[in-house]
DNA sequence: CTTGACTTAGGACACATGTTCGTGTTATTA
DNA sequence: TAATAACACGAACATGTGTCCTAAGTCAAG
């Protein structure tokens, strides 16, 4: 059993698929004492002292004193065992469907001097990542959310693309593109990841930055540019210290 | 006061009005005292009676015995009329979207040479359709997303705020600011509006830009300066022409 | 007027639920 | 090995909270 202080234990995590889950089946959050029932904890002192943890960590938040008030902040989904994935993801599908909730995969960070890490062809990566939750209303009318990822952008390196340190960016893989949209591609002789608005022109590619004020590039050569996905939406988040 | 079996009271309305923003504010379901406070109701017995008929008029759901277990199952704004029509649904996709969910309206465009519409006094936010979706998880904890509003950015006058032509911004009206927020300000000297991170220095206030790569703003005079809102988010959505 | 359905109060009651304290156990570090 | 911090249990406690019983006021129809 891990004891370090950083990162969250199996047990931070469980607690958080079943807040999880247990809100969006029931609409109201469970009480202490069902959270021990849940992960084989006896004493609700112990669940507290997890609680608090969770809350400390910015996981979940909740009120004192105040029944059944805790309130999930980074849902988590569990991967659940093989035989399972396909009956939640396709009761997740249907939720959404209904729900205009969609609940999109964390995959990591993007650096623009790395190549975006892509899904691993293995399929169950949905691993105990937290994710992304997003109005489908947000969302082009008919896109394919279960293809969806996001990324979390790490640096200052894509101001030129509009997006700053904290952003997140929401991306459909594809490894092609139609004129004027918004891509990420992989530059070999920058050695470097971008976003840009691509044109295929008679002889080149362009790539057009977002920013107005700056000047696109040119690609000459189709073999030196990969194009790694869509954008679909880049989502920045301020938070306010006091409330 | 009618005595007629169809239809609500004006109770009933104001329970309901209660329930919807209490539940969209905090995320957890009233207490059944809570609910007699706000309609000046001495009575538990009283509300619980209401709750029945509620519950047997569908306008609501609960679990027994269970604290703070109501679901809204028509949500209903202080406007009066209620929002959303696909309320037909089960009750457990409405619970999860009533929860999940939060409708911020869209109330206008904003350009950086005139002033951002404000709300007016009046409060029948919710007249128009036309609202942004948000998934509560991506919001800060506490955020009292009544107050919320969001606005369309025209024009590219704000790149230097990392903020494009098309994107939406969300903001909590304000008229101040702690240092390190991003807030929208009017200066009076530029006649125009802002995005910009707020630090108030010694004998200045100093109005830093998103991108890093410019300079900020210095404002000696604080009348020439009026703050707006705080920024809460900002989202950028693409939409591709093919799928 | 009488009846009965509906509405309102007040409060007792049981138990659901968050909090806290004391104690013991396990792992990490000095 | 000893010390310390993190983890774990159980029980007592205070109070939050839903339920239910009694009683009474209000209004429409017979």
């Amino acid at each position: 059993m891990a004891r370090k202080r950083e990162g969250l234990s199996d047990r931070h995590r469980r607690i958080m698929e079943y807040l999880t889950e247990f809100i969006d089946e029931f609409g109201y959050s469970p009480s202490i004492r069902e959270i021990g029932d849940s992960i084989d904890v006896k004493s609700t002192s112990l669940v507290d002292y997890y609680l608090n943890q969770l809350e400390e960590k910015e996981y979940i938040s909740r009120e004192g004193r105040i029944s059944r008030s805790i309130r999930v902040l980074k849902p988590m989904r569990s991967a659940g065992k093989a035989i399972n994935t396909k009956v939640r993801d396709t009761a997740r599908a249907v939720n959404a469907a209904v729900d205009n909730l969609v609940n999109i995969p964390l995959r990591g960070r993007i650096v623009a001097s790395s190549p975006i890490p892509m899904p691993t062809s293995d399929f169950n990566y949905y691993d105990s990542e937290s994710g992304v939750e997003i109005a489908r209303s947000l969302l082009p009318a008919r896109e394919r959310v279960s293809e969806l990822f996001a990324l979390e952008v790490q640096g200052d390196s894509m101001i030129d693309a509009m997006v700053n340190d904290g952003d997140l960016i929401i991306i459909r893989p594809s490894n092609q593109a139609v004129n004027g949209e918004m891509v990420a591609v992989w530059l070999d002789d920058k050695d470097e990841t971008t976003l840009k608005y691509f044109y295929k022109e008679k002889s080149r590619i362009r790539l057009q930055p977002a920013n107005p004020t700056m000047d696109p590039i040119y690609i000459d050569n189709p073999e030196a540019l990969r194009i790694m996905g869509k954008v679909v939406m880049v989502i920045r988040q301020y938070k306010s210290e006091i409330l």
